[in-house]
Formats: structure tokens, sequence, C-alpha cells
DNA sequence: TTTTTACCTTGACAAGTGTCAAGTTCCGGG
DNA sequence: CCCGGAACTTGACACTTGTCAAGGTAAAAA
């Protein structure tokens, strides 16, 4: 009977795990359905109805899955995070020289700048609107460290490629590969055809005096 | 007759002219009653409602002299540029060395950011929309051009006195003060107490490496 | 004085918003 | 097979939004 109770008990559990491993993994599609029209329309311009709208669910199973519009977006952005800091990892970790560390980085900066501007947009509208909105600070805290993080890698990896140590700290790196990254995506979405042509350019100039 | 015509003539426009501007001078009256609201709220989080009860005036009133929203905040952001981009000015004109340039630089620096926080962010808040929002466009790289050229005079200054040249490229330098900026100005509005005296810190360590 | 004009107020409208309660469908366990 | 609950849809709610037209007021022009 002991046994029975335990039996059901753990069956019960595991249909828990199971329930809760099916919900996250919805409100996932659900934040990558939103996704794309935050990064059409932005945060402020972005209603749940248009959500649903461009995506295959009825606005209904937002509020479902989501206690409001807040726990909504917070849930994409830290799903946006997860994709986003690893970006230059395979480059840093198969990079055998200082050049090729550089073109790999670069590629991929100008991939990402190219293909993936509405995302990158997207996360610079809510980090403006975390110094609005306490409720984002948090997770838009902690995306910015795991930012300055990745940079930190593909700096230090740099650097000893040359067998020297980086010259700033990793918040003024970070501080300046963000903004030059802020700038050119806004040319670029202003129609500046140079704009990710200048950015190589200025980062690989830079590379060298800051590692 | 025409000597009278002539005068009328004159009379008209110099009447138009006053008229024009009674009309801009309340354009900008209003455009500061607005800056206050969109300071405390955001773009996304303002109506136009909201900015009137906050001011002396009726909706109505806005709707008049403006043609709709767009040209308000339009109107509020190039009013705010005027403003902001001779705050340095002063401080590169007087100083005779390296260090009062550097310890009035960081004065001003550390005023600004902790008075003036609500502009700052309604700033960064703008920027992010204009990558939405073609109509912002033009006037925020303007006004990005003309923080890049604060930055580049303050920072030749800087130099001259060293007798050295900039290390980096305008646009570097801006890239680089702007990021360490918006980062401390997160921290700061996220209550972070150390936030200034970090930025600080790291403005005081960078300023003799890139000039 | 009368009339016109600029300036401003008020109230209304339609469209859109987040939220939620009441239903419907569907599937797994009994 | 059936039934209970999870998953989802639908429609409605209270409210806010930008816009604008109709009206009023006071000063300037005639």
């Amino acid at each position: 009977m002991a046994r029975q109770a335990t039996g059901a008990a753990k069956r019960e559990a595991v249909a828990e795990v199971v329930r809760d491993d099916k919900f996250n993994a919805r409100r996932i599609e659900l934040a990558e359905a939103a996704l794309e029209t935050l990064g059409e329309l932005g945060f402020a311009r972005t209603s749940l109805r248009e959500i649903a709208q461009n995506s295959a669910f009825t606005h209904g199973v937002f509020h479902y899955y989501f206690s409001d519009k807040l726990d909504l977006i917070c849930c994409c952005v830290r799903h946006y995070k997860a994709k986003c800091v690893t970006r230059y990892d395979e480059v840093v970790a198969t990079a055998t020289s200082r050049d090729e560390l550089t073109e790999g980085f670069l590629a991929k900066l100008a991939a990402t700048l190219q293909n993936e501007a509405r995302m990158h947009r997207l996360w610079y509208d809510l980090r403006s609107q975390a110094m609005f909105e306490a409720a984002f600070r948090k997770d838009v805290l902690e995306i910015d460290k795991s930012l300055e993080a990745m940079i930190w890698r593909i700096a230090s990896r740099y650097a000893e490629l040359g067998n020297k140590r980086p010259a700033s700290s990793p918040a003024a790196l970070y501080a300046l590969f963000d903004g030059l990254f802020q700038g050119a995506l806004l040319k670029h979405l202003a129609g500046d055809k140079a704009a990710i042509a200048e950015l190589l350019d200025e980062v690989r100039r830079l590379l060298p005096t800051v590692c």
C-alpha cells in the first residue's frame, strides 16, 4: 500500500514535470512568434492582438500562457539572450591566429547586422525601456553583462594570440563595441549602404590598439 | 499709392513674421511641457492627453500647434538638442591644463547624470525609436553627429593640452563615451549608488590612453 | 462699434488596447 | 466508452488613444 502510494505520487510528479515542460515549450513558441512582430514594430507599437494576428495563435492564448504583457516581453527578452551571447563562441574556439579571429569575428558581425537587424533594434528598444520600466531591469542588466562577457572573451583570445593582454577594462571594451554597433545599426536601417563596411573598417583598425 | 501699397505690404509681412515668432515660441513652450511627461513615462506610454494634464494646457492646443504626435515629438527632440550639445563648451574653452579639463568634464558629467537622468533616458528611447520610425531618423542622426562633435571637441582639446593628438577616430571616441554613459545611466536608474562614481573612474583612467 | 481673425476649449468619435469570463475542443486516465 | 480537466477560442468589458469639428473668447482691424 505504501509502495502503491509512492508509485502513484511518483507518477503524478512525473506527469507534472512533463506538463511543466510542455508549458514552457509552448511559452517559448509563443515568445518566438511575438519576437517577429516586436522586431517589426518595436515595443511601443506592438499589441497582443497584433502579435497574435502575425502568428498562428489567437490573442487569448497569450493571456493563457503569460500573466500579462510584461511577462510575455520578459520571456521574449530572456529567450533572445540565450541565442545571442554564443554567436562568436565558435570563432573564438577555433581561431588559431589573430587574423583568423579578426576575420571570423568581422564576418559574423557583418552577417548579424545584415540579417538580424530587427532583433538588434528590438534589443536596443528594450534596453531603453528598462530605463523607464523597472520590471525589465533585472533581465536587461543580466543580458548586458552576458554581452560584456562575450566581448571580453573575444578580446582576451585576441590578446592571447598576440601574447598580449587587453588594454582596457571589460566595461570600456563593451561600451566601445556596443556603441559602434548601435551607431552602425541605426545608419544601416536608415539606408546607409556603407554603414556595415565602415563598422568593419573601424573595428579592424581598433582591435590591435585595444588588445 | 505705390508707396501706400508697399507700406501696407511691409506691415503685413512684419505682422506675419511676428505671428510666426509667437507661433514658434508657443511651440517651444508646449514642447518643453511635453518633455516633462516624456522624460517621466517614455515615448511608449506617453499620450497627448497625459502631456496636457501634466501641463497648463488642454489637449486641444497640442493639436492646434502640431500637425500630429510625431510632429510634436520631433519638435521636442530638436529643442532638446540645442540645450544638450553645448554642455561642455565652457569647460573646454576655459581649461588651461589637462587636469583642469578632466575635472571640469567629469564634474559636468556627474551632474547631468544625476540631475537630468530623465532627459537622457528619453534621448536613448527616441534614438531607439528612430530605428523603427523613419520620421525620427533625420533629427536623431543629426543630434548624434552633434554629440560626436561635442566629444571630439573635448578630446581634441585634451590632446592639445598634452601636445598630443587623439588616438582614435571621432566615431570610436563617441561610441566609447556614449556606451559608458548609457550603461552608467541604466545602472544609476536601477538604483546602483556606485554607478556614477564607477563611470568617473573609468573615464579618468581612459582619457590619457585615448588622447 | 462692428467684424474678422487668431487662439483656445470642449466634447465627441472611431479605432484600438489589455484583460478576462464564458464557452468549446480535445485528449488521456479510469 | 466516458468524463474531467487542460488547452484553446471567442466575444465582451472598460478604458485609452489620436483626431477633429463645433463653438467660444478676446484682441485686432475696419
